[in-house]
DNA sequence: GGTGTTGTTGTAACAGTTCCAAAGAGATGG
DNA sequence: CCATCTCTTTGGAACTGTTACAACAACACC
């Protein structure tokens, strides 16, 4: 692996193309009441940067120890519901035993390769249900989850 | 062996209707190579009696104890993964911390009620899913699944 | 009826996650 | 710059649903 021993503070300033969605974290976190801290941004960092992520806590608990970044599983695990609650992420279920998060938060869909565990968006806006009845009495919808089970042929 | 006579009915007591299913399941397991043993005869009873179920495997667990069949809960999970194998139910996944086991084998969907995380049968098979890509290279698509996530308004 | 195979069971082990109390970091007011 | 207050972080214990295991029980078969 690369030696990207970016720390957050280093961070600052420089114009990367990580800046909008670095300070989109750092809004959010405001509005939120959340301080910014150094964990937080470092978490934060890693998700947005670069793309539409599948993470789960642990995953990312790891990925932030190579990359050389202090952060214990509690607050990996905090953080993320943190920011699930702040909007900044979405929560995926797709297999018993471990939660996922997605960086996505358009209205879209996934693939899940059974064999490895692993999650794919589902490209492109084309999808949709048809057919659905009305949810049952007394309940209000709240998303329409559409996970497409796949595996090595 | 058509013969049902000393076994977990008698504990029962009442003569309902369920023989039928009963002796369905009493099928599945012999084609299956399974013995049916008064555990896996309580327990499909439980399951295929009465309509579609979904049930975790503490709460089958539960209620076996309460219709007074003594089955340990390593049974309970054994006996599900077996069933599932058999073809005889379903696994469905909607919420990480339990697995749902369902006794509806046809192609269908689940409303997920969030607050009492409870699944529902989305009754109908008008749904369809449109738009949906090619799945990714060198996968075979396994299931699609539509899980509607409904609380209470 | 012995004997080997298959099932069942209680319990220990496990993984992912949450809880908790204490230490730490940052802001704020003096 | 210090005292202080609040919000965070942290390691580890606790918890939950599930699986693994080894001993015991039940059954089929000769």
């Amino acid at each position: 692996m690369t030696d990207t021993s970016n720390s957050v503070a280093a961070e600052r300033g420089s114009a990367s193309p990580s800046d909008r969605p670095y300070a989109q974290t750092l809004q959010a976190l405001r509005d939120k009441g959340l301080r910014p801290t150094r964990q937080r941004l470092a978490l934060g960092r890693l998700l947005f940067d670069g793309g539409d992520r599948h993470v789960t806590a642990e995953a990312l608990h790891g990925e932030a120890a190579r990359a050389g970044v202090k952060v214990s599983l509690a607050t990996v695990y905090n953080t993320l519901h943190q920011f699930t609650d702040a909007g900044l992420l979405r929560q995926v279920v797709v297999d018993g035993g471990c939660t996922y998060f997605d960086t996505n938060l358009e209205d879209h869909h996934h693939f899940y390769h059974v064999g490895d565990a692993r999650l794919e968006d589902i490209p492109g806006h084309g999808i949709s249900v048809t057919g659905l009845p009305d949810v049952p009495e007394g309940t209000a919808l709240e998303r329409v989850e559409v996970i497409v089970r796949v595996d090595k042929a």
